[in-house]
DNA sequence: GCGGTTCTGTGGTCTTGCATACAAAACATG
DNA sequence: CATGTTTTGTATGCAAGACCACAGAACCGC
């Protein structure tokens, strides 16, 4: 009944499909999976019996684990880790569409028919993921309909983002789209935004990573950002607020 | 059960929400109903009895009848015509998200609990709608799972669309975009793409209408379009492929 | 036919950010 | 600590496209 991609395929390329390894940690799985956003409805025993034999597998961190040649149709559930979902254009340069953390699924689109237009998945984190066929997905909403109203509100919400990154595209000059993404990273609260590199960065804008730089220094000149390695601390919030509202009309 | 919005509802500023009329076709209700995309899997006399009391309203050509101040969260289900959604810049500059064609649904960011973030609406031709709560969204994907399920089919896609236009837009000149979005637009077999002004076509590149005429004219100097009023004829689709896969990676 | 409006074509200026080329720090690792 | 790698800072030329200002053409309604 899981039918799932964790041995070879019949691919041609052996590449293709999913550098992944079974997982050591069958022990606390029902666990991880009572936490995902989609089974909220559901109780234990019922998650259990659900997934008792879908696999689990792990993505050490740095791993690319799907690739741009149109792998297998799956929906990845994301028990722990934290995985990046990115395009590559032709000539090397790298966009990141969306950095999807623990609890949640990714792969969506691989679930329509279509044909998948070159999305790469990468673990940022050692990664406990699972997989789900479009079959399995299609059995567990139809007999779990609680989970597949789940699975639409949160794809709504990535509809969401996906067109404001779109509009901020289209709107915003690169100052205002670095204090738009700057905001969106730290709106949990705190002030610092960690981890992520100028090149990280530009690749969530679409931009050079030097101009990226640059634009930084200026928020840096306006004393409304301090800059440290892989650190950058807001000071000033109301300053990039301004900046972004001016032309987005995007609130947060 | 079916709490709609056709009347004035509670909210404070009187327009906003739904500019709609009651429909004078409430005749062929069930046959538009059953060629929705997400119904193909249920029979008439089902969508008939789930849909009976659920009000059809019309919308007409050039009516804007969902406003960018944050409306009610339903979701709409375009039985006829067609339907465009946008946003605006505070400076009046218009992105066109998509335009949406008739059997099957828009409206789906409405559904999550979300600031809807200044989407608006447009009847690009006189339209018969119906509206649904998320409240009925939700019971009826809990009651017939088979629709939840196309209704994830469907948003997929839309996410997946999403994203190739953000793409599209980091990777890509004006050139290639605007070779990307002819082919897009001709996709359905013909070579024409006709009822679009300049002004159109730059709303969906998220460009300035002059860029795109001149854009447009270095294709027809390289024999590539044949370019009329509000009509545009693809002579050379090899030369247009060649552009956009250039530096996009994009298939289709 | 006649105004009014929408659509398209063109020209010029100016800013932004790309492309490219380096170089100094900070860090990692043997 | 020595060496290699990643991260960050800077500078320069250059082209794409925004922004502004018109003008003719086609269409619409009366």
């Amino acid at each position: 009944m899981w039918p799932l991609l964790n041995k070879g395929g019949s691919r041609s390329k052996a590449d293709v499909g999913l550098t992944l390894e079974p997982s050591p940690f069958e022990a606390g799985k029902v666990e991880l999976l009572s936490a995902m956003d989609i089974f909220q409805d559901l109780a234990e025993p019922e998650i259990e019996a659900l997934m008792s034999d879908a696999p689990m597998l792990t993505a050490r961190k740095g791993t690319r684990f799907y690739g741009a040649e149109d792998g297998p149709e799956v929906l990845f559930l994301l028990k722990s880790g934290r995985v990046e979902l990115y395009r590559e254009s032709p000539d090397g340069k790298k966009l990141t569409l969306a950095v999807v953390e623990r609890g949640t699924f990714f792969g969506e689109m691989s679930l329509v028919g279509q044909r998948l237009v070159g999305t790469c998945a990468v673990a940022l984190e050692d990664s406990v993921i699972c997989a789900l066929s479009r079959h399995d997905v299609q059995s567990l909403t139809l007999e779990h309909p609680a989970v597949a109203f789940r699975i639409i509100e949160v794809m709504g919400r990535r509809l969401q983002q996906a067109r404001d990154a779109f509009q901020e595209m289209a709107f915003n000059d690169l100052t205002g789209r670095v204090a738009g993404l700057l905001l969106r990273l730290a709106d949990d609260g705190t002030d610092v935004v960690e981890g992520y590199s100028h090149r990280d960065l530009a690749a969530m804008l679409g931009c050079l990573r030097e101009s990226l730089t640059v634009a930084l220094d200026r928020f840096k000149e306006s004393d409304a950002l301090a800059i440290g390695r892989k650190r950058i601390e807001i000071i000033d919030r109301a300053q990039l607020e301004t900046v972004v509202g001016q032309r987005t009309g995007l609130s947060g």
